[in-house]
DNA sequence: TTAAAGGTAGGATTAATTTCGTACGTTGTA
DNA sequence: TACAACGTACGAAATTAATCCTACCTTTAA
């Protein structure tokens, strides 16, 4: 019985929002600014739409922030791992029925996996095997 | 050089959408009454919201129809396997930059695979390998 | 033959998501 | 000081997605 109950707070983000979490995943902490600069390498938005949706994951419980300075600084509430996870886990259950072997299956059968990849994988397999 | 070229025109499935190829999926080619009765087995949904949205999607080809009777016939333009495959290259693509190992080591991690899981996934490897 | 049941068509409405305009405060520097 | 650059706040517009209302046609059974 660890764990908190601290969950189940953090809503599913949508796709405007996933964008920004992914540069806040790679480049920590950060400002409106940082964020809204980094979008703009790969598509046009404005400054002020990007603070109006961060403001709003910050509402949502998304993001905290750290209003101390001008400057806002915001930071995701969830760990990478475990908003991907959940992600992975609806997807899962959505696609395959929760079936896990399922997903793998059509990942490998549908050339997503290189050989590099099926030999990492296998890896991974035997790397749980000790651990047991 | 194989492959016809003839893709790309099926756009990805919206949330609603996808609810319905589901039951298309399940029970092949399906009269809106169909479709519709088996989503209020779920939630509750209006016959004349489940008809405009197949329409819809008629429009953008996800799916085509059969009006030679009066109970129009719908189905599917694209197989099952392919529309998911899709789907998963993308989540792959967003969340796990194209590595599909990255989000097998998550799938492994988290539990969402339970030894029967993990079995099954081993065989599957093996048989790989023997096709080859 | 006619009324009820069940179809389709399509516009209108609602809801959710995303984007932006405008107002106004703060900082830095000529 | 004062003005340009850069911040935040917040309402509102624009865009998508989803739902439903109304009209009208066809089939079926009394």
């Amino acid at each position: 019985m660890k764990g908190k109950q601290e969950d189940k707070n953090v809503p599913e983000p949508t796709k405007a929002e996933l964008e920004i979490l992914q540069v806040l995943w790679e480049y920590g902490p950060s400002t409106v600014r940082l964020v809204n600069d980094k979008l703009n390498e790969q598509r046009e938005v404005n400054y002020t739409s990007t603070l109006k949706q961060m403001q709003i994951m910050a509402e949502k419980g998304i993001l905290k922030r750290d209003e101390s300075q001008m400057k806002h600084i915001y930071i995701p509430v969830e760990a990478e791992q475990k908003t991907k996870g959940h992600l992975l886990t609806k997807f899962v259950d959505t696609l395959y029925k929760g079936s896990a072997s399922s997903l793998v299956m059509q990942l490998l059968g549908n050339k997503q996996a290189s050989k590099e990849e099926i030999k990492e994988i296998k890896a991974l397999l035997n790397k749980l095997d000790k651990s047991k």
